[in-house]
RNA sequence: GCGCCAGUAGCUCAGCUGGAUAGAGCGGCAGCCUUCUAAGCUGCGGGUCGGAGGUUCGAGUCCUCCCUGGCGCGCCA
């Protein structure tokens, strides 16, 4: 590629100039045309180091520079010392060419350090369906890991199931209470119980299956009956919403197993509660006071320093989770990256400093935060109450506006911004739908090529002239193709999918302004062969960016 | 009271990890269909980037303080 080309030559200059050895160019793409197809700073960059105007650094650059004319064509010094390219017309064709000979690995990369990466993401609690923030989470989840994957890391998608504590035996209780109503007696959902609808329904479904005898046995053995049904029954069905949202997870990890030891002749047969507990006091991290057992947190950054094991001898949740993470560690993940509500964002500096404590490296943890979902219907925001098991599930949002819909709004802003669902918007079938406009751009494309009688799998590159080609909109929508492996990557390093949604609207609007001014069948033979070579091109990158958002590209629409 | 997130055009939001004259969509106004989908395209208006200081060649972006909104601050999960 023409940038690594530049950087390299850049980068031996400016060791030439005496910078010392590694020198980080950046090279961006100007959002002023008149400043040409590729710009860097290093010359101010090196101002403070060499000791020199930035002006006069530039120009020592550019006449130690040594570019072949089939590269770049004009070099500018401009500004307060910002040295811009202007590629050369045949590097329009070596972007066609490129596109068009790696397909849909276009956009795929390999990172010098491959890593493996266990996303964690959705994890949410047995306990009752997926509502839309889930939805959110798992959209962004996905596509993150896939992002990864795209820069050549290994990537598990991971589920982690709170099968265990204080919610699921509420949980068992709320249905035995339900299954005692059925059966005509007084029972009450207890306190911080689950009130749904859906427990109706299960417990409909369980008394069918066992008998009306179900409700008779004592209540000891009734809800632990009810919350292992209720728990089979509620993983089933979040997981089978999930697949409908074309989400898949490589891993669900049940918080039960790290109570458990491991078979008796195993190395280490310790849980993996224990062994972590072992592993923070090898480390020096843990107190005890008052009776409780704490991991002084404080040590690296956290407010306060935090309770592990009660005075009553029961751990806090947050020992678990610090077991869960050292888990991963000893899976051999060099990341783990999770993915949490905004109601947990003040758990995040107690992880990170555990993760510290356990001598991991600063790049080991990272969470996702995802703000707050609300649902628009009609202009109005609809009411939805967790609590009072009142909110709109994730399965009825995608029965209303779709899978595609649903994924790219979720995926569409910035996952700490809150987000106004607007399922008015989402269905409508108009340019004002961003979803729409991005997959009707790829419709267009392939339109080209059925109504020509075109196989598109057959265009190739080789012969076509895109640089001959008459309009200036042309090169553009060239160049925004171009950018599209940089934008992967940028949006993979900062964990924000957002920034592919925000690509793909900006080279949908591309291709959209080409199409209608460009006309391609029935064209003089070398344009047509080098616009149905452009249409190809941009087919692919739009099928690409949709693909790697897990939506579909349509042929038609 | 403390912490995290947000505050950019009438509305919804981008802004490439500090770059050049802050952008897009929608809405408003004015245009464009004998041509591969008008589910689209073109043009015009529209801004004290919440406020005040600071850092430097350069700040929407980094630091400090303040204002507004959301979320969270337990030996609960």
């Amino acid at each position: 590629m023409a940038q690594e080309q530049i950087r390299a030559a850049l980068e031996a200059v400016a060791v030439q100039l005496g910078a010392t050895a590694p020198v980080v160019v950046e090279l961006e793409t100007p959002r002023d045309k008149g400043h040409g197809d590729l710009s860097t700073n290093l010359a101010m960059q090196l101002a403070k180091p060499l000791r020199s105007a930035p002006r006069k650094i530039a120009e020592q650059i550019v006449a130690a520079l040594r570019l072949g004319p089939d590269l770049v064509e004009a070099v500018e010094i401009a500004g307060p010392g910002f040295i811009n390219f202007r590629l050369a017309p045949g590097q329009l064709n070596e972007t066609v060419r490129t596109i068009l000979a790696e397909g849909a690995e276009y956009g795929r990369q390999r990172v010098a350090q491959p890593l493996r990466v266990n996303v964690e993401f959705v994890s949410a609690n047995p306990t009752g369906p997926l509502h839309v923030a889930h939805g959110r989470g798992a959209a962004l989840g996905d596509c993150v890991a896939s992002l990864l994957a795209w820069l050549g890391h290994e990537v598990t998608r991971e589920f982690y199931v709170n099968d265990a504590g204080v919610q699921i035996n509420r949980l068992g209780e709320s249905l035995w209470a339900r299954v005692q109503e059925r059966a005509g007696r007084e029972a009450a959902i207890p306190e911080q119980g689950y009130h749904g609808a859906y427990l109706l329904e299960l417990a409909e479904r369980l008394v069918g299956e066992r008998g009306a005898g179900f409700a008779d046995q004592p209540a000891a053995t009734g809800v632990t009956a009810c919350r292992d049904y209720a728990v089979a029954a509620l993983k089933a069905e979040q997981r089978a919403d999930l697949e409908a949202f074309r989400v898949r997870f490589d891993v669900f990890f049940d918080e039960s197993r790290l109570y458990q030891t491991a078979p008796a002749g195993s190395a280490d047969a310790r849980s993996p509660i224990d062994r972590a507990l072992a592993e923070l006091e090898g480390h020096g991290a843990l107190f005890e006071e008052e009776g409780a057992l704490w991991l002084r947190t404080t040590a690296h950054g956290d407010d306060k320093d935090r309770v592990l094991r009660k005075s009553d001898g029961t751990y806090t949740y947050f020992l678990p989770d610090i077991a869960y993470h050292q888990d991963k560690a000893a899976r051999g993940f060099d990341r783990s990256i999770d993915v949490w509500g905004a109601d947990h964002h003040g758990y995040v500096p107690r992880m990170r400093a555990a993760m510290l404590a356990l001598g991991h490296g600063d790049a080991f943890f990272a969470a996702i935060i995802v703000q707050l979902v609300t649902v628009l219907r009609g202009g109005e925001e609809v009411k939805m109450s967790k609590r009072a098991g009142d909110f709109i599930t994730l399965r009825e949002l995608v029965d209303e506006v779709g899978v595609d819909a649903a994924r790219y709004f979720f995926l569409m802003r910035r996952s700490e911004s809150p987000f106004a669902f607007d399922v008015d918007l989402a269905t409508r079938q108009t340019d004002e739908n961003p979803v729409f406009y991005v997959q009707m751009a790829h419709a267009r494309m392939s339109g080209i090529f059925r109504v020509g009688g075109v196989d598109a799998g057959t265009v190739r590159a080789e012969g076509a002239d895109i640089a001959a080609l008459p309009e200036a909109m042309e090169a553009d929508l060239v160049k925004t193709l171009g950018r599209f492996p940089l934008v992967v990557r940028r949006a993979a390093e900062a964990l924000e999918p957002h920034r592919v949604t925000t690509y793909l609207e900006e080279l949908a609007r591309a291709a959209h302004l080409w199409y209608h001014h460009c006309h391609v069948l029935g064209e003089p033979a070398p344009v047509e062969r080098a616009r149905l070579a452009l249409a190809r091109a941009t087919q692919i990158v739009l099928a690409n960016g949709l693909s790697l958002l897990g939506l579909g590209a349509p042929e038609r629409m």
